[in-house]
DNA sequence: TAAAGTACTTTATAATATAAACTAATTTAT
DNA sequence: ATAAATTAGTTTATATTATAAAGTACTTTA
């Protein structure tokens, strides 16, 4: 009846995460945090979670001396994300 | 960017019930725990939480002898459920 | 009348999310 | 030069939430 919701991405901030790097494909640290108004702390924690699963892949660099994290979408990530929506479709009772 | 989701209403039992009472309007307790295929003791705790939301209504009656519980959503409850609905299709991208 | 079953609720534990505190360095002001 | 403030995070502690296990209060069946 009702399937199963990937607990990872049952999560408001690690959904939004996804959201927004379903769209633009690689973002820097603060710029997911500005965008999802999350705290640097929470961000932090629901990052390396996504990483954990291999659904985002975070490279760390310098930006004007200052250190920078950039994250990018896996493949494994769509998928996940688009079986997601899938299934949460069926609790929202969306029409196609 | 991203509306706020309901905690209430964003976990997966919580939702199911939901998504269940928005069809049927009234419902058994072992008809929405067969069809969630939750716990009784689960289920038992998230009703009491939707209904301390005042998002469902619990009447405690008997069948053939038996205690039943039947659950109805209610008016908070529906407009609740579309407020999520309208939310989460930001995340998921669900274009009208 | 004892054992098994129904329909739950309560309590305890595990998992999760969030906030506060901390690290490490850079920039700016004194 | 150095102290204070800022940047960009991470780690840890706490609060919240979900779930599983145990318990309550019966009823039915053997």
């Amino acid at each position: 009846m009702f399937k199963e919701l990937d607990p990872l991405l049952h999560s408001q901030l690690r959904l939004a995460v996804i959201s927004l790097l379903i769209g633009v494909k690689e973002a820097e640290f603060n710029f997911i945090k500005e965008k999802t108004e999350s705290s640097s702390g929470n961000l932090s924690v629901q990052l390396q979670k996504l990483k954990e699963a291999g659904y985002i892949e975070i490279s760390k660099g310098f930006k004007d001396n200052f250190p920078l994290t950039t994250c990018k979408i896996t493949d494994k990530g769509i998928k996940a994300f688009e079986v997601y929506v899938k299934a949460i479709k069926q609790y929202i009772q969306v029409k196609k």
